[in-house]
RNA sequence: GCCCCGGUAGCUCAGUCGGAUAGAGCAGCGGACUUCUAAUCCGCAGGUCGAAGGUUCGAAUCCUUCCCGGGGUGCCA
């Protein structure tokens, strides 16, 4: 048993026998104790007072002395106001570290032993290379898997690609005109960037056009209707969606070409996918599904022909879901795309969404939408909402040319890295692909940390000019002290000494929050799945790493007074280094042995 | 107009299902490397928790109103 639980039924049985009064034991408060006080778990004992009628502080010292008594797990206690500070038994925490803490399993659960979870994550458009806010996203989303799965449950990762519409068509408009055959293979540019040249080319050549076409007398409104260039991309969208083969050639050619650039892209990131679906492809479905979704009478149809969704009765309003014309809306395609994969695997008990806090509104709608189309899962969907990433002066925006490209970021990351590295000159006498490797782990752990340990719902603050610090609460110091506990352990077994298994030396103080907090990794990651939020796996990595930084700094391990101090302390920098692993692991962050 | 989210130290963020004197990092100042990795550690300084009311033994946390910022709001995605 937990120990808050423990100390709960503890405090019941107490307060039964003291006072008389049998209560629930979730009716005692048990909190950490904070640290200028002696023990390590406080009942507060205000709310007890009515039903023991004595007064806070006496109701605690009577409960106090009763819980030392009961010859437990509390050794002492002390009283402030109505606090009841206990002060446990060392070797509760001794006995817990060689339990529960010895199972490398310690804060895992079975895969497959909870349902089937899909989750989607990045789903970039495919005429612009991915920046700071797709960072966000996939880190997001791949943290969330690995939260996800490390509860237990089947996770597939996926991502809907929008190959479809009016973007990739400019981008394939302009291509043809100004292009020459150029490739990412002539060209040595990477084919999302060399899609997205195009698509710069074309707002280009449509703004020049509209300008001149208002010169020649034209109203803004017609001249931005009638560019020639504009009329081509549509026309391109027509040839599209009637199968032209030449069209459909050129659009299969480029979306290749920005895919292997994302797909670059997201082997440096670390992350990756189950399953790909293409917005192409699930759109016809959707329109399929809806249509029948009127025969069935779950939606309706206006006299224009335009198809609708009731939702006056949930509090919201009536939602479009099929144009006058027949065409799709993106939420046609969200259906389309829901309904497709629950299909494909017809064990999924929810979907998780990865999408910026913008589409609240949609995701809203879609849930309800699937409820009435009768999926029960719908009820369990998620949308994993997140609060833009915004620079100093606001918002990223592509025609001011602020747009923090990922690729960029990233390599920035790892130089930064390096040059810290050398200058450290740690890493001299391995080989250069090892350094390269440290390098990234150690620019990337900046990069992941920094995204994801604010609250996924807010909005946060990136100073390019500032930029991303690897001293401090950051990525780096907490690899930098896993690879100083990784460096004892080594030492130890060089020395040929065993991990111990008992003979632990009663823990001080300082020992004990040790404990505590790995103690918490439970309680945390568990918080993590049930709310998805990785914030919380990364704040508990850095407190954790933060007690062990300040403890390895004035306590020799290997070189401790004593054999019992040794085993202690070389057991507690084991669990710290496994722990952490596993704490990073969940926020996609690999650690180096060295750096 | 209405709905959602945010507002905590100069800056970036924790803490928000009510608990003790509100915590970190950065930036500033002062210290600590003959030792298992100093990308570290220790100390100092820094706060009307957006504002005002209310509930409570107790409010950054819950309720009401207001202010500021962001987002959304039937044929963009």
């Amino acid at each position: 048993m937990r120990l808050d639980p423990l100390l709960q039924d503890m405090a019941a049985e107490a307060f039964a026998t003291c006072f008389n009064t049998r209560l629930d034991a979730d009716q005692f408060p048990v909190q950490k104790t904070r640290s200028e006080f002696p023990g390590e778990r406080t009942i507060v004992c205000f709310p007890l007072a009515r039903y023991s009628k004595a007064a806070p502080d006496a109701t605690a010292n009577t409960l106090g002395k009763a819980l030392v008594e009961a010859d437990g797990i509390v050794l002492g206690y002390n009283v402030l106001k109505g606090f009841l500070n206990l002060e446990l038994d060392p070797k509760y925490w001794t006995d817990w570290l060689l339990g529960e803490a010895a199972d490398t399993a310690y804060g895992s659960r079975e895969v497959g032993s909870a349902p089937h979870v899909m989750v989607e994550y990045s789903s970039p458009n495919t005429n612009k290379p991915l920046h700071l806010g797709h960072l966000r996203n996939n880190f997001l989303g791949h943290s969330v898997s690995r939260i996800l799965e490390n509860r237990g449950h089947k996770v597939t990762k996926v991502q809907i690609i929008n190959d479809r519409g009016i973007h990739i068509c400019k981008s394939m408009v302009a291509w043809k005109q100004f292009g020459n055959g150029e490739t990412p293979e002539s060209s040595g540019i990477k084919g999302d960037k060399l899609v997205g040249k195009y698509y710069v080319a074309f707002d280009q050549a449509y703004k020049q056009e509209v300008a001149s076409l208002m010169e020649s007398g034209m109203e803004k409104t017609e001249a931005e209707s009638q560019a020639p260039i504009l009329m081509e991309a549509q026309n391109t969208l027509l040839n599209w969606e009637r199968g032209d083969a030449e069209t459909v050639a050129l659009w299969t050619t480029m979306n290749g070409w920005v895919y292997q650039g994302f797909e670059d892209t997201y082997q440096t990131m670390g992350v990756e996918f189950d399953k790909l679906y293409y917005e192409s492809s699930t759109y016809i479905t959707g329109r399929e599904r809806v249509l029948e979704g009127v025969d069935r009478g779950v939606f309706f149809k206006r006299d224009d022909g335009s198809v609708w969704v009731d939702l006056t009765g949930d509090g919201l309003d009536e939602k479009l879901l099929l144009r006058k014309d027949g065409t799709t809306v993106y939420m046609t395609q969200d259906i389309g795309t829901a309904l497709l994969r629950f299909e494909d695997f017809p064990d999924l008990d929810r979907q998780v969404y990865t999408v910026g806090n913008e589409q609240e509104y949609h995701f809203k709608v879609l849930f309800l939408v699937l409820a009435k189309l009768g999926f029960s899962q719908a009820e369990r969907c998620h949308h994993l909402s997140y609060g833009m990433v915004e620079l100093p002066d606001g918002k990223m925006k592509s025609r001011e040319g602020t747009v923090v490209d990922a690729d960029d970021l990233m390599a920035a990351m790892f130089d930064i890295a390096e040059d810290i590295a050398k200058e450290a000159g740690k890493l001299e006498g391995l080989e250069e692909a090892q350094q390269k490797e440290i390098f990234q782990r150690v620019g990337m752990s900046a990069l992941k940390y920094f995204l994801l340990k604010v609250d996924p719902k807010k909005n946060m603050t990136f100073d390019p000019k500032a930029s991303i610090d690897f001293y401090g609460n950051t990525g780096p110091f907490i690899l930098f002290n896993y690879v100083r506990g990784r460096s004892v352990l080594r030492k130890m077994e060089a020395e040929a000494i065993p991990l111990p298994h008992s003979g632990l030396a009663a823990p001080t103080e300082d020992e004990i929050d040790l404990i505590g907090l790995l103690h918490d990794m439970q309680e945390v990651i568990d918080e993590a799945a049930d709310t998805y939020n990785p914030s919380l796996v990364a704040n508990w990595c850095y407190d954790l790493t933060k007690a062990y930084s300040s403890y390895y700094q004035d306590h020799p391990i290997l070189n401790a007074d004593s054999e019992e101090e040794r085993n202690l302390r070389l057991v507690l920098t084991e669990r710290f280094t496994r722990c952490l692993n596993r704490g990073m692991h969940l926020l996609g962050i690999e650690l180096p042995e060295r750096m």
